[in-house]
DNA sequence: ATGAAAGCGCTAACAC
DNA sequence: GTGTTAGCGCTTTCAT
């Protein structure tokens, strides 16, 4: 492996110097910088980021902390992080937990081996309040800027990019009333998480504002797989009070929902109303009519990742909270003669 | 940030007692051992990982790059390599090259500089014989196992995984001649990728050897975006020479296709026949009755990185080319009547 | 069983 | 403008 020493022998010119024409730094002789950098060309050099942290103290390094990679939410969030990324001169670190806060926490450790300079992450949890204060001690002793995406952890001091879970969950509640239904359900996330009960508190509130509270009986707890969903509408279906009008939580939510709905030879729409959360973009493909409450995830990648960016120049500034706006799209499944 | 040093003075050892405590190399009395743990454990000692690679003159890294994150499928590899990673000590840089072959070279000139160990890439092209020429110079200069993706290309001389390309489009035609189809059509994909051509190639021979080939003006070409396909259907759909049935060339290309059909008013299995190329789960769980040539996406980045290892344990080994079977899933689009 | 010391490849004063 | 030099935080001989 060539190394700056060489370079610097064969263009006969010390290691400084090097050095210097390759960050663009201090001055050096349009005639030198030429010499030197046609060493570079032909030896094909590349400098040792190992060498080049170690020695400036400080990488260009940002870690990224996502609770499952394969989710297309997770996905979409990661391009636009990576769009900002890109034009910035950092690289990042992706790890995914995979919900498990064990394979969190590991995480950590290697992001802090790695000197990370900053930290986007999505908690694997946020209500078992040992595990949270453990993450809230991992986090404060990797003491970088960080910003927590889409699920907030209780006792949280850093700054975050989240989505309008209880808004969505209201007006969602709201949509299904104005559609004209009066008995209304809702298949909930994983109640242990915060997103999932904001969903589920803004779904009750509306349902109460708008004279047609839900009852107990009609909630049905899911935790946000198609598994979970699927096995809690199943039950819905085939009790004998079933209500009319459905929230479905999130995107897999959703689609367990969709798979007992269709087993059951029923159509959202006529047999039963619902609204998911999320947008599910192959089922408006098929033009299949489904309703919902969706949000900008790509944008929402951007936003952290710049609010980093932000924080990582002033670490002094207050702590900052950014909404992502939701938006209601109304397909007809949200009314029975949808 | 505490080093080796503190850690050493504060526990009374010098450095090279603290690095065998880490490591657990070399002979360290039981009681200095418990002594120096305590300490490390305490400052909550992290190594710079920097300052371990340079040292070792090695990382313990390995480079992924993906051409789409956002899209399901690189998910789900992604996560296939992560569940092999996570037994290693090996720890993971991942790029997203965004079908773009310079962002491609970025992203290897960065791993470069993080002396991966080794690599695993799905190219972002391989048709352009120019960029191709790049593309190999780079991973040879880059020097290290590398495993080639999904995708081969032209030239290369790395160990390969791979889906039955070829394989895939005969049986998805022979399964449309053997349903009745008489008339076949195909929406490709970007035509100037090997494996949408392996596709193609597939499709025309069985067609031709079931005794029904295809005409050329059923072959329409797509590129594997959603617009791309939905744009070649709706000229086929429109045409007044419309083929009885067709296979879409990957996941993105059947959602494209549905799109158009559904416009239409058309219904799969009634007024057009089709077997697509990959499983899209949310068709299944609509009961959409959509057929398909599948394969198991997270196992082939299960393999991929077992491939990988290998090659590192063992460099001298022949070239290993990997082929990931498909499966055949019909479900009723493939004949008129389904 | 432990320590001293050299060295990994680079950057950044500081000197000239 | 350019070179000298002292680190950066570790690992790894080689002594003892």
């Amino acid at each position: 492996m060539v190394t700056i020493q060489d370079i610097a022998e064969i263009a006969g010119v010390s290691k400084a110097t090097v050095s210097r024409v390759i960050n663009r730094t201090g001055y050096v002789n349009e005639k030198t910088r030429e010499r030197v950098q046609a060493v570079i060309d032909q030896y094909h050099y590349s400098p040792s980021a190992s060498a080049v942290n170690l020695s400036r103290r400080e990488t260009n390094t940002i870690g990224v902390i996502v609770p499952e990679i394969a989710n297309t939410f997770f996905g979409e969030l990661l391009h636009g992080i990576g769009e900002v990324i890109d034009q910035t001169d950092f690289t990042s670190f992706y790890f995914d937990s995979d919900n498990n806060s064990d394979k969190e926490e590991r995480a950590i450790l290697a992001l802090e081996q790695q000197r990370v300079r900053g930290l986007l992450i999505t908690p694997a949890q946020d209500s078992d309040a040992a595990v949270n204060r453990r993450l809230y001690s991992y986090l404060e002793r990797l003491n970088v800027p960080t910003v927590v995406v889409d699920r907030d952890f209780p006792g949280s001091k850093w700054d975050g990019v989240f989505f309008e879970n209880y808004q969505s969950g209201y007006c969602a509640a709201e949509a299904l009333i104005a559609a004209g239904n009066r008995t209304l359900g809702m298949i909930t996330g994983d109640l242990r998480l915060k997103i999932a009960r904001e969903r589920y508190e803004g779904f009750l509130q509306a349902a109460q504002d708008g004279g047609y509270p839900v009852s107990e009986q009609h909630i049905y707890q899911g935790d946000f797989t198609i598994e979970g969903a699927y096995a809690a509408a199943k039950r819905m279906l085939e009790s004998d009070d079933c209500p009319q009008a459905v929230l479905t939580s999130n995107n897999l939510t959703s689609l367990g929902f969709l798979k007992a709905v269709t087993e059951k030879g029923l159509q959202i729409g006529r047999d039963i109303a619902v609204i998911g959360i999320d947008h599910i973009p192959e089922l408006d493909i098929l033009n299949y009519g489904f309703s919902c409450v969706a949000r900008d995830t790509v944008q929402m990648g951007r936003l952290a990742m710049q609010v980093l960016l932000e924080r990582m120049q002033n670490p002094d500034k207050q702590r900052q909270i950014c909404m992502i706006p939701h938006r209601l799209i109304l397909k007809g499944s949200e009314k029975m003669d949808g």
